[in-house]
This record gives C-alpha cells, structure tokens and sequence, in this order.
DNA sequence: TTTATTGTTCATTTTTATTTGAACGTTAGT
DNA sequence: ACTAACGTTCAAATAAAAATGAACAATAAA
C-alpha cells in the first residue's frame, strides 16, 4: 500500500498559524452551539472540523485533529449521519470514508427536528392519551390541565411544518 | 375526550390513588421535557407539580412532596421565576411565599427565548465577529464558512419574533 | 430584642452523561 | 486464504451536571 495518508499539500504556509486559530475557534462554537440542542461536545467538535475544513477528512483524520479517540469519533459520526448533518463523499481512492459537512440550514434543521423533536412529540401524545385514561373521574381540574398539555402538543405539530417552510426559503 | 390506550385496570384504585397516579405522571411528563430543553429535571417536577396542582404551592409543600432537598427546591423555583413560568399567588396567609404555573404557552416560549436562546444568539455574534477578525488573509473559503455562521445566526434572530408572533395568536 | 420561621447559598456528594480503549467483525489488497 | 486496514461496539473509566444539606441571612411574630 502506498497511499498517503494526509492529502495536505498547502504551499504556502505563511497563515498556517492563523489558520489552526481560526479552526479552533470555528470547533469551539459548534461544540457549544451543540451543547444547547444537547449533543455531546464531540459532536459539534467533529461538525466543526468537516465545516470549516477545506477538503474532506476521515475517521482517522478526526481523530488526531480533535485528540479523541475511534470510538467518540465513530459514534459522534454516526450521530451526524444519523442527523443527516454530514454525508459519505465519494470518488476518494482507498477503503477509507471521507465525510463533508452538510452546509445547508434546511438539512440541518430537518435532521434534528425528524431525530430529535419528532420522537419526543410522539412519545407525548401517548403519554397525555395515558393521563386522560387514568383521569377516570373525569375530574373538571385536571380535565383543563389535560386538555392544555394536549392544545400545546397539537400546537408544535403544526408550527414544525411551518417552521421548517420558513426555513427552507 | 382523548382517545387513549386503555392497559390498566386497576380494581382495587379509588379516586385519591388515582389523583396521585395523575399527578405522578404530570410530574414525569414534565421531567422528561424540561430536560429536551436542557433543564435539570427537578424543574421539571416542580413545574409539573404546579402546572396540576389544585391550589398554589410553597416551597415546602414541593419538598414534600418531591421528596427534594430545600436547596434543590429553592433553586428550581427561582430558575422557574426568572424563565416566567411560575409567579408568586398573592394574598395567601403567612409568611410563605405560595406559587402557581404560568400555563400560557406564549409566556413560556417567550422566557425560553429570552434567558436561554437570546443570550446565545448574542454571544454567538462576538464569536463570528472573532473569526472574522481572525481570517486575516482574507481566505476565500474560510471567508465564505464565515459569512454562512452569520446568515444563519441572522436567521435566527428574525425568525424568533414570527414564531412568537405565531405562538402568540 | 429575641426567637422561630422561611428561604438562599455553596462546598460536597451523588447521579448522569460522555469518553475511552480493547476486543471484535468486516473487507480490501495481496 | 491470509493479512492488515478500518470501523464498530460496549464495559469500564472519566468528566460534567445536579442534588444535597448545613450554615447563613432575612424578617415576622412574640
């Protein structure tokens, strides 16, 4: 095998310095703008890098970037793609995967919302549906309170949509 | 009247135990999702606990019935309070300071935004403002990952009026 | 003023979430 | 078929977040 392992062939060096700051910072952001949709820092490390990466990086390039082991990488990789919030990039000569950053906000957004918010709707409408059976005196109080969890379900199930239309302008 | 799958039948449950049951499941459901949003699920239990009680609670009616310490207690309320999702009941006797849930969703979507998603948007805007300042050379693709943070962030800050307008109606 | 009640703070403990790394399965290259 | 490269999984270790509880501050009532 005499593949290279690193395609990194930048002549000129002079902002090198500047360039890994910049990097950094750009890691830094996602790993805390992830934070805030409660993915693990990793994750938004890995996103980070993809983002602001001029060419595709792997697995193994990944992990010597952000110092993390295979298995965060493996997983917060499969997370994103998962999320649909980075894709396999084809045409790259050997066995390994190469990954880009999905850039565009509607992709994003429409990821977390059908892995992360969906789910979650869900699961509320079964438990509120339990609520009202258990509600079995039909007590006029809690009846409210029920039917208030319900109105708030119904209602993020309709703004989702236009959310995401919104969005996708 | 909800529709809900009907898996238990208790023969032996009478009216209180089945408040309690209610009630019990409130406090999880809300659990659960305070921690969507980020939140330690003692706030969860507290909001819910309010959100279904009858009458306002106090402090030390929550850490009864929560079966939380007093600092837990106290804290999670004043998160509550600065989020505008519980407000202090008025005219009650003593010197305990009783609490009722703000059930309007406007008024919670709109504390949500204010003291958790405000405060990113904004420290997110210095941030790009660094990368900027940071992207020396003026590098045509970093510039271009730059100025995409932006239009995101920029996205953001006026799609949160709509969606508050909207939740508002 | 003194005491009892109520609520807050914060250092410590406990719980939960994330990361690690070695073992494993898979497959490309020989 | 054999070997080495590559990626995944998961039990254990580590890090991060939340809860505790005792000390403290504030103040209403005596």
């Amino acid at each position: 095998m005499l593949e290279g392992k690193d395609t990194e062939m930048d002549p000129t060096e002079d902002n090198t310095g500047a360039n890994e700051e910049l990097e950094a910072m750009v890691r830094e952001f996602f790993a805390d703008a992830v934070k805030v949709l409660g993915l693990p820092k990793s994750v938004g490390e890995i996103y980070g890098s993809l983002f602001i990466s001029r060419e595709p990086l792997s697995l193994d390039d990944l992990v010597e970037r952000l110092s993390i082991s295979k298995g965060s990488g493996s997983q917060g990789l499969k997370m994103l793609r998962t999320l649909g919030a980075v894709s396999e990039v084809e045409g790259i000569a050997g066995r390994k995967v190469f990954y880009e950053a999905d850039v565009q906000l509607k992709s994003l957004v429409g990821g977390f919302i059908r892995e992360e918010i969906r789910p979650h709707l869900s699961s509320a409408k079964v438990k509120i549906g339990n609520m009202d059976a258990c509600n079995v005196s039909e007590d006029e109080h809690y009846d409210e309170r029920i039917k208030k969890l319900n109105s708030w379900r119904k209602r993020a199930g309709v703004l989702l949509p236009v959310l995401q239309k919104i969005i996708g302008k």
